[in-house]
DNA sequence: CTTGACTCTGGACTATGGTCCAGACTGCAG
DNA sequence: CTGCAGTCTGGACCATAGTCCAGAGTCAAG
């Protein structure tokens, strides 16, 4: 271990080799060491950070936010890290509440409708079709 | 009025034009009455469809459902639509269900980071970097 | 008839996060 | 040494929902 061809890294991780290889590409991952042959090897080092980076992803936060708050130079600034994880926080927050916004209107709509009969007596078809829905 | 072209149509929907020409490119839309210019032109039908598809799109359906479930053809069929709107339910919940468990992780690991010092003490950091995030 | 606004077309481009491919080269086991 | 698996590169492509562009043609007011 600790010696690892892109593949291995990969697998170790997770992640498909192009992913790594677009993570390189995208500043997400260091460029990697090189043999002579080209072959790019990797470490412990280069495996947490594609941990981290996959652990970043499930909490919300894009790729940018994990180029730039989260970024490899910034993986000790605490203070940063806090002020990322709170807008991504609030953002996450601003989410919920449009996806509830819609749900409520969804709700309302398939309560009403009775699912058979004439379209002008369903409300899902009326809210979509008329002019002030409701 | 109900004898527009694509600008005076656009406009009253609220919507680009170019939105226009590429609802008609996807069936959303069924291909406009030209005129021997090749201009299109368009009536109140048009304008009331495209407002259904605005309406929709705001209840969380995408293009794909509007093609589909909810295509021209099938604004009458009720228990079709109304199915349709149970599915998108069941997606919405399940959107609003995952952003809820990624909340709580953030909630989690803002409150207990202490915000400076050690990297070592930000559980944020810690969560991002551990084998066994918690 | 001129002018400016409107419209036409096909195709390129945006952001996001990758995935896939061809053609060439390399590493390693037998 | 052969052969197969692994890797290299640059670039094309996926979905989503449009947006923008150039170059050409058209409509309507004055």
């Amino acid at each position: 271990m600790s010696n690892l061809g892109i593949g291995q890294l990969a697998k170790r991780a997770g992640v498909a080799i192009d992913t790594v290889r677009y993570y390189e590409r995208n500043q997400l991952l260091a460029p990697a060491g090189r043999l002579a042959s080209g072959y790019r090897r990797y470490g412990e080092s280069e495996l947490k950070r594609l941990r981290f980076i996959r652990r970043a992803e499930a909490l919300g936060f894009t790729l940018e936010d994990i180029r730039g708050p989260l970024s490899l130079s910034d993986e000790r600034n605490v203070a940063k890290v806090k002020r990322a994880a709170e807008a991504k926080l609030t953002d996450i927050e601003q989410r919920i509440a449009e996806l509830q916004r819609i749900r409520k209107g969804l709700r309302t709509l398939i309560t009403a409708c009775p699912g058979h009969g004439r379209a002008e007596a369903c409300p899902i078809l009326n809210a979509l079709t008329q002019e002030n829905p409701r």
